[in-house]
DNA sequence: ATGTGAATTGCAAGCGCTTACATCTTTTAC
DNA sequence: GTAAAAGATGTAAGCGCTTGCAATTCACAT
């Protein structure tokens, strides 16, 4: 014998305070527009039954959900948890909700996600980086929906954005590198095809090597996805040159870690056999032994700009901007002069 | 100058196609009670319209949102990353997609998060563990929610469940230690108030403990949150004592890291001046260095029979389970005899 | 008392979709 | 050729909420 629950609705309320269904939604939404003694009376009818409004039917009537949605490339590891975790802090400050998804570095499932979240009543995303199909800007553009992009600043794009420059960020610390006296650089870089950061990461050590007058060509890249095996096993492959690198730059923390590690299990010593470095600054950074010589990304500060603009342009309250953030480079024991 | 997009709804589609919105309906949702012909003529309208179907009026009107939520205590670290992976894997397959929140362990904030998520529409809960206020099991009765629990298993508690048994578990592995010749143990709990799986886990070495003879009082315990820096915190406490211990067990992988990185710190050796152990086996557990002996959780095969279950309890296919899971030892260099 | 504007409340029309039921077409069997 | 069954489509009633507008009530000055 199953006895169908039955879920109170606002009528249920309405009823039970003898008042009607607009009262009762304006005793939830706008307290301020109903009599004390009314609100009193709701509430209890409210707490008795145990109501609790139901979001579809609210989105549905209000058209606006207060939901954010944000996709990101991974869930898997850290790389984005800081600033995400600000982001999501901010937003329950301005009244909103956060729904997060990833795309695991997949376009496709991206603009899928894209979509999903957009008919769930999201009134405005957070995507990381700029590169996506064009088709994908232009249904956010005609749908309306407000959208920020973060991890990533090109200012000349024309979307609104909250990020940093991937690419002069890194020929910061590869600069760097070469002025401690490093000539033998190899690189272990994310997939950069479909990923702006990973791409602008990689140029800017380009840059900064041939700035300094060495041939693009004696510099040795190996891209894999962002994973730590798969930093590990770049490093081996890296190390087997004839000519041994002595820094092995990553194109983020979470390779640079397994560079380490596999260092480890082929009994070499970073930094005294070869320096490594990372990018991101995750804590893991300082966890990893030794502790990573890496770009400090303020994730926080980001999720909290990139919330704060989105809930503005949402509003109405303010216009598409880009901001730029800076980074630095933090030194740590991972990386040694030469 | 602002025209306020139209988006199209299933009204549009309708008319452009020039039949009935329950037609189109029907193309959307069950294609085999269509004719081929108006399927295609409705596809077509779909398409050149980009059209999206509103998922809130969906759910409201079908009082279904093939939607499920799951909560977890936190995102910070990869503790429920992998189990929960397999979780959403499974869940697609069969037609479900995830909505996923954390309740930073704050059982207050869980308690929110469960009526948010039933207030979305979720069809179905994933929780983590079984303690929790009574008042939240009756509410998702009285709902009629099909929850699973997961991360533990208590079959007698009467709740769908799919996990392993955390006081069990943890007692192999300290009579293990125990066996390895170790008669100076430390403990890193998480805090067990509000946490069956941290209270089971210290419990697991009290319990050995106990049987081989040993005094409790003589068993020093520091609870503290799952977080690197407090397991690194907790370790330096513990290495004060007089009689230092020859093995810390941590409530958890992440506590255990922490507590590796501490000792070096400190120019302690591991697992030469003292063995370390933790628990769950994520990735991070063999990239420390030294490697951790640690409990081995089956995280996928959990989410995956979660999942499963849960779909099952939705569908009405199946009845409440709990399923328990085998865990095994994995030993690594971070423990040694003495 | 009485009128006035402001503060409260109620009415009812949707929001975009699903689905039971009714209606109309086509197929199938004889 | 006809009747019955099967298949395809349409009609319309909600799902639970918000909100513009109209109706009512109230406080206060006159």
């Amino acid at each position: 014998m199953h006895v169908s629950p039955h879920i109170p609705t606002l009528d249920d309320v309405a009823n039970a305070a003898g008042v009607s269904t607009a009262t009762v939604s304006r005793c939830l939404n706008e307290k301020q527009k109903v009599s004390p003694k009314t609100l009193s009376k709701v509430m209890e009818a409210v707490e008795s039954l145990g109501y609790t409004p139901n979001f579809n039917a609210r989105a549905m009537a209000a058209k606006q959900s207060h939901t954010i949605g944000a996709i990101i490339p991974t869930m898997e590891n850290a790389i984005f948890a800081r600033g995400l975790q600000a982001f999501q802090e901010t937003l329950l400050e301005q009244g909103y909700n956060l729904l997060v998804s990833s795309s695991a570095y997949q376009p496709k499932l991206e603009a899928q996600q894209i979509r999903e979240l957009v008919a769930r009543g999201a009134d405005g995303l957070l995507l990381i980086g700029y590169e996506r199909d064009e088709a994908v800007y232009d249904y956010l553009a005609r749908r309306g929906i407000p959208t920020v992009l973060a991890w990533a600043s090109m200012p000349d794009k024309g979307h609104a954005s909250v990020g940093f420059d991937n690419r002069a960020s890194m020929r910061l610390l590869a600069d760097r590198v070469i002025e401690m006296g490093h000539r033998r650089i190899a690189v272990i870089s994310g997939i950069t095809e479909g990923n702006d950061r990973a791409a602008g990461r990689l140029a800017g050590i380009q840059d900064s090597w041939q700035a300094h007058g060495f041939d693009l060509a004696a510099l040795p890249v190996i891209e894999t996805p962002y994973e730590t095996e798969n930093g590990a096993a770049a490093f081996a492959e890296l190390m087997q040159a004839r000519e041994k690198p002595t820094v092995v730059m990553c194109g983020n923390d979470v390779l640079a870690s397994g560079a380490i590690s596999k260092a480890r299990d082929l009994d070499l010593d970073v930094p005294r056999d070869v320096s490594v470095t990372g990018f991101d600054d995750i804590e893991l950074a300082k966890h990893v032994f030794p502790a990573l010589t890496t770009v400090h990304v303020p994730h926080r500060q980001m999720g909290r700009i990139a919330a704060q603009s989105l809930v503005g342009l949402i509003e109405k309250r303010s216009e598409k901007v880009t901001r730029q953030l800076d980074v630095s480079i933090v030194m740590r024991a991972s990386l040694i002069s030469i």
